[in-house]
DNA sequence: GCGACAG
DNA sequence: ATCTTGTCGC
């Protein structure tokens, strides 16, 4: 992965990137292997996780954490240069490939519309979308109260994502495209995984194995 | 100019 | 992201 020097530089190359995305897709509606990506951090150190769940049983199939250190500050719009360095080793060393990937971010949803998970997709060149927790760009409405309910996520007088209930009552998710899935596939396959809780079973599954890893790692 | 700002 | 107790609700 090209790492800048500077925000201005990071910035160009998102720009750069944004040329190879697939935004068209659609994706698969039901994909045998989904992954989940996530990264915990400690000081200067950092694990990054990735866990791969049977698409139909939720079941792990396989996962990887890798330690690292900190190479990038966050710096809003830039989160890719924090955390991807350390994913896409994690994502090399599985045994199997996944069908879809989902990141603990944002898509095309983000200032240069070239979020994590688009970073993720176009390097790695896996089908990616991204599940965020908070808002970050973009304008939305309310989406109704029930599980399923969503509303749109326009910016710029674009729909860039969709505002989505996942459990009744909850807070809801930001979902955005990242490569090679369309909006609504994106959209289904966060419902598929969320027969419980209010985020994906694979971002559940990822950030315990992140945490874990850094808890493992910390006597080295 | 001032604040907001994924994780 | 991370620092942190109790607390409301199912």
């Amino acid at each position: 992965m090209t790492m800048p020097a500077t925000a201005r530089e990071a910035e160009l190359i998102q720009e750069e990137l944004r040329s190879r995305l697939d935004l068209v897709g659609p994706g698969e509606r039901r994909p045998a292997r989904v992954a989940g990506v996530d990264v915990a951090y400690a000081d200067d150190r950092l694990a990054a996780a990735v866990v791969i769940l049977d698409g139909v049983t939720l079941q792990v199939l396989d996962q990887v954490a890798v330690p690292g250190r900190v190479a990038f500050d966050y710096v809003p719009g830039l989160l890719a240069f924090r955390e991807l360095p350390s994913v896409i080793q994690a994502l090399e060393r599985l045994s199997v490939t996944p069908d879809l990937v989902v990141c603990d971010g944002y898509g095309i949803a983000h200032p240069r519309r070239f979020g994590l998970a688009c970073h993720l997709g176009v390097l790695t060149g896996l089908p990616a979308i991204g599940v965020a927790k908070t808002a970050f760009v973009g304008a939305y409405d309310e989406p109704a109260h029930e599980r399923g309910a969503w509303s749109d996520l326009c910016l710029d007088g674009d729909v860039v994502g969709r505002v989505l209930r996942t459990q009744d009552g909850v807070k809801p998710v930001f979902v955005s495209v990242g490569h090679a899935v369309d909006l609504d596939t994106a959209c289904h396959n966060v419902l598929a995984l969320t027969p419980r809780y209010r985020l994906p079973e694979t971002t559940r599954a990822a950030d315990r194995l992140s945490r874990e890893a850094l808890r493992s790692t910390s006597g080295i």
